[in-house]
DNA sequence: CAAATTTGCTAACAGGCGTTCGGTTTAGTA
DNA sequence: TACTAAACCGAACGCCTGTTAGCAAATTTG
């Protein structure tokens, strides 16, 4: 692992326990052991890392959902796939998953816009299959939007809790969550 | 409303939409129309303000669950009336609901202690709901923590999107979120 | 009206911030 | 061994931070 890839991670996970405004260049490079200069001879700036951060993770949310996309299979079945794609990528990297989710505000233009429009996309991705489900009559709501806010949220509090060594693999957590959000905590 | 009161106010909108960390003394007297230093006549810190926020929050909480805990009704219906009673917090005071969801971390000891405590105790009354539920078969799932943490997380993005003056009131809200989570898309 | 209290301004403080820069050490290569 | 390039140091920069102090209006109270 090169210099400046070590420094993204430990970066990261600084960022996600303390934020990205509250963590400073010299904590940083404290946790290095290196002065807070030489970070400059590996990054450009603060937020540079926090840009390679998310959009390396909107990337990687995105792969993996491009898998799901076209399979042909029904509605219900494609959004089991879809969520346990999103938590796949959730558990892969944690710290960076809390940054993605948490710290992208303090991204600046025209950054933060372009991360907006890829989030809007893949939510949008998500609407669709919803939509596909209500015509067919396999999804009994009307609201899509409301759902896959709904959906999303219930998803993205993963990165605060999932241990690798703890008892449910990702897939497990994946079909977990898709039960409680197909049938309910009654007709699990 | 008293200054002091006006202060927090406008605090915590600054605090919800641009972080704790990231807004200014000088920020927030902007925004009120005097100098920085003529703040320091109404509170004592920067953290004060957050302080007030987050533990009136975490009291309105409170209070609401209250009311709900001691209902001789069926785990899944007290179930019903916690979400409602949560949405119904939630949706009051969106910034200050927003503050206290995010920005509770920036809270420094013996707060943030103190903060930690108040929230396991409201979590752990929502796995006795759980739990109860389980018991009498109402339930079928087998990891309370699980779901209460999953239910929180499926409620507690509602302060980034509801507005007032939109069609679906707190308790259309709390009765869509409660359908979603009791029976899932596909028995809605 | 007079006294007291609230509210606010101005200026400054001490420290922290991200970042720059010239020079030095280290590691790799031929 | 001699050269090169990457890695790092240490000091400094200009700016921003929360907060304080002394003083002046403004407002409320008796």
């Amino acid at each position: 692992m090169s210099r400046k890839e070590q420094i993204d991670q430990v970066a990261t996970s600084l960022f996600k326990s303390r934020g990205f405004a509250a963590t400073t260049m010299r904590d940083l490079a404290l946790e290095l052991g290196i002065e807070a200069g030489s970070l400059y001879s590996h990054i450009k700036s603060k937020e540079d890392i926090l840009q390679r951060v998310c959009f390396k993770m909107a990337d990687e949310f995105n792969a993996a959902f491009d898998e799901v996309k076209n399979q042909d299979v029904p509605p219900s079945e494609k959004l089991r796939l879809a969520i346990a794609a999103h938590v796949r990528v959730l558990t892969k990297n944690p710290p960076a998953a809390g940054v993605f989710l948490n710290e992208w505000r303090h991204l600046s233009e025209p950054s933060l816009s372009k991360f907006h429009e890829m989030r809007f996309q893949y939510e949008e991705s998500l609407r669709e299959i919803v939509r596909a489900g209500m015509a067919t009559g396999e999804f009994k709501v009307n609201d899509e939007k409301f759902v896959v806010l709904t959906l999303l949220s219930s998803l993205n509090w993963l990165h605060m809790w999932y241990k690798p060594e703890g008892k449910m693999s990702p897939d497990d957590i994946a079909e977990f969550l898709s039960n409680l959000l197909l049938n309910g905590l009654k007709h699990f």
